[in-house]
DNA sequence: GGCTATTAGTTGTAAATGTAACTATCAACA
DNA sequence: TGTTGATAGTTACATTTACAACTAATAGCC
């Protein structure tokens, strides 16, 4: 095996991002989990439905890159919860109306103030330009333009 | 909302690198499946594998950070596909001394290859000091010291 | 030797995911 | 009007994973 035919995964990019990612994770995925018996995806559309209000479940798709069946599920897990309500819409019968309850909007308060202590805690040792190269970096490798 | 409250997804690092990671790991995924038939569990243990000659179970469990059910299940599939071969030792015959076959051996050259084309081509738009940054921030996220 | 604790590896089971097929509703247009 | 096609969302099934319990073998120690 030639010095140029070597191959190591502490170097393949797909490796390091895998690894990076779960690292960061799993702690904040302990307190979705552990606080509200949440799964990622559930966390993900409490989050939208948070930020815009009141979306249609394929809006949300939309939004968040997520494939239908499992927002469909999440919805249902958080409604079963109490964290989300659903009315259908009377101009179009195929769409739902999705938004918070109190308890849903409680939650999504408690989590996203945690996300942004545990956010800054991830990038308290970096940099502001290691921070800015971050972001850029990995925009990029997630297929952002710009 | 005061903007000292606000919190973007978009600059979550947790989901920066879980979008840079999937959309990394997509395509030589597809490699690695549709060419062998392979799960990602399944790839990493062959990298071991073929990396390091022989090793047991627990070695790759250490060495991979993988689940011991997750290798040796991984570990059974790819011995069903004659990827490789496992003896049992005889001084302590609770351990097995796993290795490739041929024909797993020529898996990982093939996939070996690809990765280090398909890291380049990753890496390709990125200036060598970013190569770099994306290296210590990575492995720095991921918990390496240094 | 014979007990107890560890270790290597496997298996059972429940939860989670992906994919495709399904239902219900609406749009378009003859 | 009624037929065809598209869209929103759910359900069914097969695959994958996580976690705990299990078997088999060794080590330590009396």
């Amino acid at each position: 095996m030639t010095e140029d035919d070597d191959f190591q995964l502490e170097t393949f990019l797909p490796y390091l991002l895998n690894r990076a990612a779960e690292a960061t994770s799993l702690e904040f995925q302990r307190l979705y989990k552990d606080r509200y018996g949440m799964l990622r995806t559930e966390w993900r559309v409490l989050y939208h439905l948070g930020r815009y209000e009141t979306l249609t479940a394929k809006a949300i798709c939309d939004r968040a890159g997520l494939h239908k069946t499992k927002v469909s599920r999440a919805v249902a897990a958080l409604e079963k919860r109490r964290f989300v309500a659903r009315d259908t819409v009377a101009e179009d019968r195929r769409k739902e109306r999705l938004r918070l309850t109190p308890t849903g909007q409680a939650a999504f308060r408690d989590l996203t103030a945690e996300a942004r202590r545990y956010n800054a805690r991830l990038l308290a040792n970096f940099s502001s330009t290691d921070r800015k190269a971050l972001n850029r970096l990995l925009s990029s490798l997630a297929g952002d333009v710009g």
